[in-house]
DNA sequence: TCTGGGGTCCTAGGACCC
DNA sequence: TCTGGGGTCCTAGGACCC
């Protein structure tokens, strides 16, 4: 395990407060201070609260359908998930924290990693203030930030900043009494220790972050591999999780979905396939990569009394490619081969794997190299019109126009931000 | 009626090779 | 009776994250 001591530096997380309902927020100032959630694809779950909604006792996955009574006693406002809405305003956050750090992480939607190096102890938490009135003031975002000598001592400062000090919205940990913070931290919301070796750990008397931390190496070796051990030393101040400012490409790439109503047909799960193939290859050139193995899986609603069908295939290509049109084509050949009539489907989806540089993209026997280039100039023009215009401005035929399976998305707030006919208008 | 969609990393065990 | 040992690759499954 390769740990260094921290000697002094400085790890700032960052972390946007309840996220998605702060974006619905941003366009709908009279819901400040009301309870608002966000739902799932689907209209599924709730994936997000605002606090009033936390206060209230509404569990987070709670399914929607069960919250009916809820929601009309106390007056709360739904929201289907809006990812063009969001991905945007995440975009215009970490613009805004690219300027207070020359190295920085982004971990997810809402969160990223700031190196604040060798910053003196008492510039730090001012430091943090400014970062939060600059995003709050640019993007109407509020943010928490957690300050500490590790990631998982910044996290967990973060959790602290969001739950003790919501006021200030800012915590070092490295400027408070770190035995006494970890004590009073349930072990089970220290990041990377889930519910398994949460409900573990109690097991064994071990309740607190800090008890946890004090366990002998070997047990935790033993119990909960090298990922426990790398959590414990972080917690200790040894430095086991850098800072990745070079996001890696991805492994694998999947694009899938419930459907918004059962399919029962070859046509319209053909599309759907066609769709996700689409978005998948998006994601692909996105990231300067194409993929050598194309895979497809479908299946029925497990949740339902009806016969149950699933089933999974996967092609592997002769040469990589990052074309829509070729990964189009492999997928609904896969979906052909395990398609069987007489279920009501729920869902499918498209993986691509083996994932290299774009530059290895080249031209097999039967095509020339030109036609390759060709179509390489072709998809970067779709994607630049679909990222300006918005997505599926230009698409596929076979992706279908009607798209019956759309998922459902009964409470969606307008693309407010991404597109034109639905920017907001003031009216004086 | 309704039940999300993406990812990562690590380990154990088997196959195979010399 | 004795019944190598070490290396690599692959896969399935389990844990975690947002």
């Amino acid at each position: 395990m390769s740990c260094i001591r921290s000697d002094g530096r400085a790890i700032a997380l960052v972390d946007c407060n309840n996220f998605y309902v702060s974006c619905e927020r941003i366009f709908r100032p009279d819901l400040a201070a009301r309870p608002v959630i966000v739902l799932s694809n689907n209209d599924g779950n709730v994936v997000a609260r605002s606090n009033e909604v936390k206060k209230l006792g509404l569990k987070f996955g709670a399914p929607l359908h069960e919250c009916r009574e809820f929601i009309r006693k106390h007056g709360v406002s739904v929201f289907s998930s809006n990812y063009t809405l969001y991905g945007d305003i995440s975009h215009r956050v970490m613009e805004t924290l690219a300027a207070f750090s020359p190295r920085m992480e982004i971990y997810s939607i809402d969160e990223a990693f700031l190196d604040l190096g060798r910053m003196e102890h008492a510039a730090r938490e001012t430091y943090g203030k400014k970062i939060r009135q600059t995003v709050e003031r640019w993007t109407g975002i509020p943010i928490s930030v957690g300050i500490g000598p590790t990631k998982t001592l910044a996290k967990l400062a973060n959790h602290r900043a969001k739950h003790n000090c919501p006021q200030e919205g800012v915590f070092d940990i490295g400027g408070a009494d770190i035995d006494a913070v970890l004590e009073q931290t349930p072990v089970k919301e220290v990041w990377g220790i889930g519910p398994r070796y949460g409900a573990l750990l109690n097991r064994m008397g071990v309740h607190t972050a800090r008890q946890f931390r004090d366990l002998p190496d070997s047990w935790i070796r033993a119990h909960m591999t090298v990922v426990g051990l790398r959590t414990a030393w972080e917690l200790r101040g040894i430095s086991c999780l850098s800072i990745e400012d070079v996001a890696s490409p991805r492994k694998g790439i999947v694009s899938s979905r419930s459907f918004g109503t059962p399919v029962e047909s070859f046509e319209p799960l053909r599309e759907a396939v066609a769709s996700y193939a689409s978005r998948a290859a998006e994601k692909l050139r996105r990231q300067h990569c194409a993929a050598s193995f194309v895979g497809v899986f479908l299946a029925t609603n497990p949740f339902s009394d009806e016969p149950q069908y699933s089933n999974f295939i996967s092609y592997r290509l002769p040469l990589p490619t990052s074309s829509s049109f070729a990964l189009i084509r492999h997928a609904a050949h896969c979906l052909e081969r395990i398609y069987r009539e007489g279920f009501r489907y729920k869902k499918a989806g498209v993986m691509l794997a083996e994932i290299v540089d774009g530059r290895f993209e080249s031209a097999g026997l039967f095509e020339s190299a030109h036609e390759i280039t060709r179509e390489k100039r072709l998809f970067s023009v779709i994607d630049r019109v679909n990222e300006r215009f918005g997505a599926r401005t230009v698409f596929c035929a076979s992706e279908g126009i009607g798209q019956a399976w759309h998922m459902r998305r009964a409470f969606l707030s307008p693309r407010y931000t991404t597109s034109w006919n639905e920017i907001p208008v003031v009216r004086a």
